[in-house]
DNA sequence: CGGCACGTGCGACATTGTCGCACGCAGCCC
DNA sequence: GGGCTGCGTGCGACAATGTCGCACGTGCCG
């Protein structure tokens, strides 16, 4: 079996698979022999492909075929209300155990839908913000979300970035280094950017092969979630952020 | 980054990257962002998503996008043109050194599609038969083919398989033991089973992944390439399947 | 009912994928 | 125009992961 060095054998495999599974459904057997690979290397290509979408397997005749993930490769896999069934859970235990208000969102059409809302637990009146848009640039869950998705960013510059209090990050440069900081420490802070008074921690919910698709975020007034400094109070980013890697974690098991 | 153990890590990561190039065009850098790998991990992957044909990347302006390869999946990614002009060559060389006729075939259609034919070095009158169909269940070069392709063998099996000479096998059950010592010795035989006195042997030729696109074969009057056992010479087989493996290679660098 | 073939899953270990580093190139700014 | 920065590409060491033999349960066939 010629392989060229350098590239990945089992991503090589695996394209050979989809490619045979494209000409018909075929059985475990059938591509092993196909392609000249034990069963089992054969099975764990399919194991794979079938969780993360590209391939399915009908249980009566056990016969693979392309799956939905792959045919509708352009929606990310995730809907909204299947991020919210698995997320609200933990953002529930969030706010218990952070003692804020938690969003869970996801981008849009170059904006964040959040998917689910809790209260403070502490609070009597809120509203509740469901199906609210919020602007990325300016709120923690977005910024969180933009940072592992540059063409959004590309977007939302050309757009323009809006002004909602006077710390707004409205220059491209700001954004782009506020967003490198995301990446580099796993989770996004906003000071004042979106409401004055108010700031936000957030962290990225991923999903297979590390493909972001949602966030997980606290929100609260600047003395509570910031110290002296107006820098993130470690305790609650480490709430934040396990609740993000518990979602992940969640969603890495389907 | 949370792996599920069990499942291939680089094919998930692959799949994550087809699904943000679906969304748009990207840098390599911006993959590696919106996964959180390093970028020469994000080019690796890249590059074999390119090599595989399920990427493709502008030169001008180093955006990778998705690739023919998939856009058109159900196509197996190497034409009849391209499958000649790679192992023509080849051929000849396999002529000149074997001193029988070869051909070069591919299936299409449930019938082994003739795309390159050297006459045997010594012959004087032969018909060229390139573009010619022949029946996989009967020639050396269709049961190679036949051998990896379980639906191919499922048509043939529905349709009757012909009876051309006493010797072709006519049962299915006959042709599935066929075509397993096919794949366990990496060739195939026919002897008498297409034209009386005359026999072929063959071997698959292979592209990315370990994708059967073609086959090389000989032929040649049953005296010549067997011996007194009806069993294929030795060294005839060398030839073919050593050029069958150079043919692979020679795709493989592509 | 027994034998066979198949699909699935476990775990050892050899192979391969990962990824830091270096380099060349292009673009930007002073 | 030169220096700096960022990017894409490729090399190679080695740690991690992919490979795959084996065992088991299930279903089918004679």
């Amino acid at each position: 079996m010629s392989h060229v060095p350098g590239l990945i054998q089992s991503i090589e495999r695996s394209s050979a698979v989809l490619r045979l599974l494209a000409a018909g459904r075929l059985r475990v057997k059938e591509i092993a022999d196909a392609l000249d690979l034990p069963k089992s290397t054969a099975h764990s290509i399919l194991r794979t492909l079938e969780h993360v979408g590209f391939v399915e397997q009908d249980t009566r005749t056990a016969r693979y075929r392309l799956g939905r993930g792959l045919l509708e490769l352009g929606e990310d896999g995730l809907d909204l209300n299947e991020l919210r069934g698995r997320a609200l859970n933990w953002a529930d235990a969030l706010a218990a155990r952070g003692g804020e208000e938690v969003r869970i969102g996801a981008l849009r059409d170059g904006h964040v839908v959040v998917v689910h809302h809790v209260f403070r637990p502490d609070d009597s009146v809120q509203s509740l913000d469901t199906g609210h848009l919020l602007p990325p640039h300016a709120t923690a869950l977005g910024k969180v979300l933009l940072a592992y998705n540059a063409p959004a960013v590309e977007v939302a510059v050309r757009a323009g970035l809006e002004a909602y209090t006077r710390r707004t990050l409205t220059l491209p440069r700001d954004l782009a280094r506020s967003l490198t900081e995301t990446r580099e420490r796993g989770w996004s802070l906003s000071v004042e950017e979106w409401e004055a008074g108010r700031a936000g921690i957030a962290a990225p919910v991923r999903s297979f092969g590390g493909l972001v698709v949602g966030a997980i975020g606290v929100s609260g007034p600047v003395e509570r979630l910031c110290d002296t400094r107006r820098q993130a109070r470690p305790a609650l980013v480490e709430h934040v952020t396990a609740t993000a890697r518990a979602i992940t974690r969640d969603l890495a098991g389907s």
